[in-house]
Parts: C-alpha cells; sequence; structure tokens
DNA sequence: AAAACGGGGGC
DNA sequence: GCCCCAGTTTT
C-alpha cells in the first residue's frame, strides 16, 4: 500500500491551491465561489486554457449580474464576450439555458445534486462535481484528462475511464484530502507529470510512482 | 468503449 | 496547416 496522505500533501505543498478557472474562493463564508458563477465558467473552461476562461469569466460577469440577466442576454453578445474560450456557439447557447432554468425551475438557486446538475446542458461528471466542490464544498473530485492521467500513471489507481477513476479515487484518498485532487494534480501536470516526457527527475513524488520506479530499474 | 463534435490561439 | 486545450454528447 502507498502512503496515500504523505503522498498527497507533498504535491499540496509543491503545488499550493490553484484557483479553479472561474474566480476567486474568497467571496463566500464558506470559502466557496457563488455556485452560479462557479457553474458557468466551468462550462466556459471545458476544452481550453484557464487563462482564456479567467478573462471571459470576468468580462460576461462584469455584464450579466444573474441568472435572470444572462437569460435574457443576446446570444450574439454572449459569443462575442466568451470568444476567448473557443466553441462560442455551443457554449453561450448552453450558458443561456442553464441561466434560464437555474432562473425559472430553480428560483436562481444551482441545485447542489449532482443529477440535477448532470441534466443542464453541457454539464458532464467534471463540471457538476467542480460545481460541487468549489460553489458548495461538498466532498467530490472533478475527474479531468489529467487527473486520470496522472492517478493511473503514478499508480494510485488501476482504471480505463474517468468514471473509474473517480470511484477508485474515492476508496483510496483520505476525504479530507478530495478537495486538493483536482487543482493540485492539474498543476503538478503541467509542471512536473506532463503527458509525454514527464519530468521524473525532479519529481517531488517519484520516490513513490510506480512509473518512475519500474523506468529507473 | 469509441468516435464525433466544437473553435481560438500558438507556432 | 497542424496541434494543443480544466469535456460532453452521440454512436
Amino acid at each position: 500500500m502507498k502512503p496515500v496522505r504523505e503522498m498527497l500533501i507533498t504535491l499540496v505543498e509543491h503545488f499550493p491551491i490553484g484557483a479553479f478557472p472561474g474566480g476567486t474562493n474568497d467571496d463566500q463564508p464558506d470559502g466557496g465561489s457563488d455556485p452560479f458563477r462557479v457553474l458557468i465558467s466551468t462550462v466556459l473552461s471545458q476544452r481550453t486554457k484557464d487563462e482564456n476562461t479567467y478573462i471571459a469569466s470576468q468580462r460576461l460577469f462584469s455584464k450579466y449580474k444573474n441568472p435572470a440577466e444572462l437569460a435574457a442576454a443576446p446570444i450574439d453578445d454572449l459569443m462575442e464576450l466568451i470568444r476567448p474560450v473557443g466553441f462560442p456557439k455551443a457554449k453561450s447557447k448552453a450558458i443561456k439555458e442553464i441561466a434560464r432554468i437555474i432562473h425559472q425551475d430553480y428560483n436562481d438557486r444551482v441545485p447542489n445534486e449532482i443529477d440535477k446538475l448532470l441534466a443542464l446542458p453541457l454539464v458532464g461528471r467534471k463540471t457538476a462535481n467542480c460545481v460541487l466542490v468549489y460553489g458548495f464544498g461538498q466532498d467530490a473530485i472533478p475527474v479531468d484528462v489529467h487527473v486520470h492521467r496522472i492517478s493511473n500513471r503514478i499508480g494510485l489507481v488501476s482504471t480505463k475511464t474517468p468514471e473509474e477513476t473517480e470511484i477508485e479515487l474515492k476508496r483510496v484518498v483520505p476525504k479530507d484530502l478530495w478537495k486538493f485532487i483536482n487543482t493540485v494534480f492539474i498543476a503538478f501536470g503541467k509542471r512536473i507529470c506532463t503527458p509525454r516526457n514527464p519530468k521524473c527527475l525532479i519529481c517531488p513524488i517519484n520516490r513513490y510512482c510506480d512509473y518512475f520506479t519500474k523506468k529507473i530499474r
């Protein structure tokens, strides 16, 4: 068995925080952000770079401040505002529809149940779990391509799909560390544990890593 | 499980 | 042109 806590604490120390792309975590009493903004900005973040998401979110929310306003926004204006994140047609349509549903069906309150989140357009497991963690401070693990790749590479899990990875991680990782997995692994995956040619020689957890162990054997 | 889908930005 | 990028949806 791996000393999982020790490994992850080491990573947290080397790759601190890592804000999610949509905004700050300091505007809510529980340390989370406004769930609606988390939801929208996380949709915007899909398949794009976090810097672009940050810019687009700022532009969007400085003009449309709540679900009702966003639901009433002209689609062409939304496309222009969110342009930096790519996929402007699909994403502007989705966030407008999400805003409408949150406003009309949920009385402006984003639901904190995963099934209801998954019913929204362009909201899959990764996005829904981001809302639970960063919007509501719940225990969840958003699994994106980095979390999936790194978890398997270092031998934390042995899985084929991201959903299996989510399930296995929840078994292996102490619950109080779940909230760190996504942001810390992404930072780790950018600097060290890259998809190709990972920098194992300067990796702070290489002593625990299956991939490195096999490589130097 | 695998393929399709969607665009901006960097080089 | 080609490839990358914090996925989702449809076969």
